[in-house]
RNA sequence: GGUGAGGUGGAUGAGUGGCUGAAAUCAACGGUUUGCUAAACCGUCGUAGGGUCUAAAGCCCUACCGAGGGUUCGAAUCCCUCCCUCACCGCCA
């Protein structure tokens, strides 16, 4: 949620940022600061009128004690006819705060000055690309075809338990998937991040504190008598832990990292970006999360995304790093960095990591600050990304990693896989 | 699931209709004293919205004592609904 201080002082620059977004409903910036007016106004009127009936009330007090009966009878109905005006003012109130908070959800985070312009994914910039392309004997296999052959995931027992796009791990699939989940943890916590075990649903205030709700109640599943939310990612409980909160300076930053399974509906992609581990309801994902200065943010952004690149680089995958576009970009984020691998039998990039900077936008939302040094609450800038999305690096692992006799382990995982090999 | 107790500021905790945005203690912060540390003493010490002001400071107003509604001239205090916590019992990994 952006803030309304900034729309008002900077109406035109938040238009041309929002238009780097390709949005186009532009006049709810100005929606935005009319119903603030209102507002204030509204506001102004309430808080005169509530002043007079406070002050007769205690004034009533007074007279009853000293038993002068007609004078109190006489503030009753002058307390009786402000409360009177009061009514409509407390009802067009709430109206327009509600008005005012709807509209402002509406508006997605305003684009960092590098974002790039463009539309689709095409227009993505590649900052960086790594490694090689794995030369594949003849007959190498999709991972589709691998975890078959191996026996490492099921999916005919997901759908008979559960439903499409709910894999069973199995075997040293099974294994591998906790090796994975391990060092990634030590990874994260070895940079100083503290290890988390949320809970893997959550209430609605905490779905909408970083942005699910309003608008995305579609993607997630929905426990309805419970009115809980099965997470679609880490980040959802992990942030909002600090909801709310008013973070000491010498606190800063706070890093965290979680693993957790990850749910999400999303229906309607087809063909081979849904096959085999490529897009499923449910996967297992290890996040980092930061809470940090302002000032510190981009630095930060910089350093996280630097985190995730060196344990890519440390499963010996060929990956690159791209810088999305405004088109592309998630709505709360104001600079996002995507990590592709390579996946050798498909011959296409894999999403594995998007790392974002959320300025304020989340945190406005869930009221994260931090005292200054003139001791004034101020927003504290989120960031989070993925270290890493495990079905799509296990893909590639696979793919990449196969011959003839077998699918090779990196070596950084050997030591949590407990073998070199798949065979 | 049942029964009972309770949800007050960073913490403990007082407060059953007006003088309570909230005692007291602790913690924290600033200062005085002091070889150092400790102790003692003095002071400050919730959040948000608005007004006044060139601005800051200050001053003033409004809202908030789990959430929402109600009673009343007036509610932390009374009533209703919901949520949550704790204890005991039941069930259970």
């Amino acid at each position: 949620m952006l803030q309304v201080a900034i729309l008002r002082q900077q109406t035109e620059w938040v238009k041309e940022r929002l238009a780097i977004k390709n949005f186009s409903d532009l006049h709810l910036v100005d929606e935005v600061i009319a119903l603030d007016d209102r507002r204030k106004q509204l506001n102004f009127q309430f808080d005169e009128t509530q002043a007079g009936i406070n002050k007769a009330s205690k004034e009533i007090g007074g007279l009853m004690a000293k038993g002068e009966k007609d004078a109190a009878e006489a503030k009753k109905a002058e307390v009786a006819a402000l409360k009177t005006t009061l009514q409509p003012i407390t009802e067009q109130l709430a109206i327009v705060e509600k008005e005012l908070q709807d509209t402002l959800v509406k508006l997605p985070n305003l684009p960092s000055a590098l974002v790039p312009q463009g539309k689709t994914p095409e227009e993505n910039v590649t900052v960086k690309e790594w490694g090689e392309v794995p030369a594949l004997y003849e007959g190498a296999q999709p991972h589709w075809e691998l975890i078959k052959q191996y026996d490492l995931v099921n999916f005919e027992l997901g759908v008979k338990v559960t439903g499409s796009g709910f894999p069973v791990y199995k075997n040293k699939g099974a294994r591998l998937q906790r090796a994975l989940i391990s060092y990634f943890l030590d990874y994260n916590t070895a940079a100083g991040y503290t290890e988390y075990i949320p809970p893997y649903m959550v209430n609605e205030a905490t779905a909408y504190g970083t942005g699910q709700l309003p608008d995305k109640e579609g993607q997630m599943y929905y426990m309805p008598a419970d009115n809980f939310y099965l997470i679609p990612t880490a980040e959802v409980p992990v942030t909002n832990l600090y909801r709310e909160e008013i973070i000491k300076s010498e606190e800063l930053p706070i890093k965290m990292t979680a693993y957790t399974p990850c749910f999400r509906r999303e229906a309607g992609s087809f063909g081979s970006d849904v096959r085999g581990l490529n897009r499923v309801h449910q996967f297992d994902k290890i996040e980092i999360v930061q809470l940090v200065h302002p000032e510190k943010s981009y630095e930060v952004l910089d350093e996280m995304v630097a985190h995730v690149e060196q344990l890519v680089q440390s499963l010996g995958l060929k990956y690159r790093i791209l810088r999305l576009c405004g088109g592309d970009m998630s709505f709360a984020s104001a600079l996002t960095y995507d990590f592709e691998v390579w996946s050798a039998a498909q011959k296409k990039w894999l999403e594995c990591s998007s790392v974002s900077n959320f300025e304020s936008f989340q945190t406005n939302r869930m009221k994260i600050r931090y005292k200054d040094e003139k001791g004034k609450s101020q927003l504290l800038h989120s960031l989070n990304g993925s270290s890493l999305a495990l079905p799509r690096i296990m893909a590639a692992l696979l793919e990449n990693n196969q011959t003839e006799k077998g699918i090779a382990i990196p070596k950084v995982l050997q030591p949590y896989f407990g073998m070199d090999w798949i065979g």
